[in-house]
RNA sequence: GGGUCGGUGCCCGAGCGGACAAAGGGAGCAGACUGUAAAUCUGCCGGCUAUCGCCUACAGAGGUUCGAAUCCUCUCCGGCCCA
């Protein structure tokens, strides 16, 4: 990598810094870097891919991460881009969240070669209250933390009201930054865009106990086409836990970005040389509908999450069921379907006699919560048995619906895939 | 502690004794159009139910009334003002 800075900005990974001569010394020194992440709930979700992703360029351009889990934050809550008071969570909880994203951490970053990963609740936990009043907020007046943004929208929104518990926030996260900086000698803090009030305040402290410069640089926001938020999709948040996202639908998630934002996405989430991803912007442009680049960028992020095999089950997996009919798959495609997709086991005996009304066996195979939805979604013209539609909302499945002997595929809408495996 | 305003379905927000499962918007889901895209248009959108309907809901608990989201009492939670 000739130059980190250049690449960042490439890759539009750039949003605010705190200081322009930041890209000569990413480019020039070997700095100590920071991220935190704070235990929301025990898996991270794409929303955090991007600063991962970053964590991980920035060791391989030469510098040392540190990957910081909020024990302690999270506890408390921060303010910013809420528009409500959080709600608490108990220490046990949040002890056993971070333990849930520790290895999601660890996953992005190289212990062997220097990256450290901590926990503030270690140097915050032990920490009293007097000595924080008069370590830390001796340092800052009341007037500048009211004039920062998240405190602010909370302070005029006022049907809400801030706590001082969540007030207070951005002094933990300063004090946070001046330790890493005593003690490894961390002196650049990267977050999102939300967070650049936050780093401001520790660079702040640093600068006012140690007398030494610090620096901080913030990401844009992700976001998808239409501008709100990204990482929804039918199903919720997108996690990157394969127990609460599978690979197969953290490939679909990215299979379906929308054209606008492919090429944005390519650029945060792959390590794809810059000529192949201007590549796939041009293929977009010409070519939307082969869908090239989702492709491509499905395919890299589930490497990068889950690894390469998983990477291409999930891909296999995809192209079997989107690829047209479905009498065509074999045993052995069906079975990676079965593993990657949403999938249940039914009796055959259901199959027997009368067969097994369509209703229950999409209730029962998870696709719908009820009943009555599924009903809806028959006579709404979006179930589909084994790729055909069906409109019948008294259709029985029997023994002629199987596939190679045992399989069913239900789907319902345009993508949502449910397999059923008779035994 | 006192005063005052408020707490409505996933979210915002109207309703202020019967016509209320509750206007409107957003989100979500499905359909048409497509390309597993976007935009647009249409339908659905508390739960169960073939349907009639039944059940659960307007912070919580009681009460008034033939009838309450709507009135009264207390409780809890929040905003603002005063102390």
């Amino acid at each position: 990598m000739s130059s980190l800075a250049a690449d960042l900005r490439f890759r539009g990974l750039v949003h605010q810094v705190t200081d322009e001569g930041l890209e000569k010394r990413l480019d020039g020194e070997r700095l100590v870097v920071y991220i935190g992440f704070d235990p929301t709930a025990d898996s991270l979700h794409v929303g955090s891919l991007l600063q991962l992703c970053l964590l991980r360029r920035l060791q391989e351009a030469g510098h040392r991460p540190i990957a910081l889990a909020g024990g302690a934050t999270g506890m408390v809550g921060d303010p910013g881009g809420k528009t409500e008071e959080r709600v608490m969570q108990s220490p046990e909880e949040v002890a056993a969240r971070v333990e849930g994203i520790r290895p999601q951490l660890a996953q992005f970053v190289d212990f062997a070669a220097g990256a450290v990963l901590v926990d503030n609740s270690s140097w915050l936990g032990p920490m009293g209250l007097l000595d924080f009043l008069r370590d830390v907020g001796k340092h800052f007046t009341v007037n500048q933390m009211v004039a920062k943004e998240s405190v602010r929208a909370r302070l005029e929104g006022r049907e809400q009201g801030i706590s001082f518990t969540e007030f207070s926030y951005m002094l933990l996260q300063a004090y946070d930054f001046l330790h890493l900086y005593d003690t490894y000698g961390c002196r650049l803090q990267v977050g999102g865009s939300d967070q650049y009030g936050n780093i401001t305040m520790g660079i702040d402290l640093i600068r006012r106990v140690r007398g030494a410069e610090a620096w901080g640089m913030t990401t844009p926001l992700v976001l998808k086409a239409d501008g709100t938020k990204f990482g929804k999709s039918e199903g919720g948040t997108v996690w990157l836990d394969r127990r609460r996202t599978s690979p197969y639908q953290l490939h679909q998630f990215f299979m379906q970005a929308e054209d606008k934002v492919v090429g944005q996405y390519l650029r945060y989430f792959t390590w794809l040389p810059h000529e192949r991803i201007q590549e796939l912007d041009e293929e977009v442009a010409a070519r939307p509908e082969g869908r090239e680049a989702q492709r491509v960028l499905a395919r890299e992020v589930v490497a990068l999450v889950h690894g390469e095999g998983e990477a291409r089950r999930a891909e296999r997996a995809a192209a079997a069921l989107f690829g047209g009919d479905l009498r065509g798959l074999d045993e052995e495609d069906l079975l990676e379907v079965f593993a990657e997709a949403p999938s249940a086991d039914a009796s055959v005996g259901r199959l027997a006699g009368a067969g097994w009304p369509l209703v229950e066996a999409m209730v029962e195979s998870g696709m719908e919560p009820s009943r009555s939805a599924a009903r809806r979604t028959i006579a709404q013209g979006g179930a589909y048995v084994n790729n055909r539609r069906e409109t019948d909302v008294e259709r029985r499945l029997g023994r002629g619906d199987l596939l190679a002997g045992r399989w069913v595929v239900l789907r319902r809408g345009r993508r949502d895939y449910h397999l059923v495996r008779f035994g």
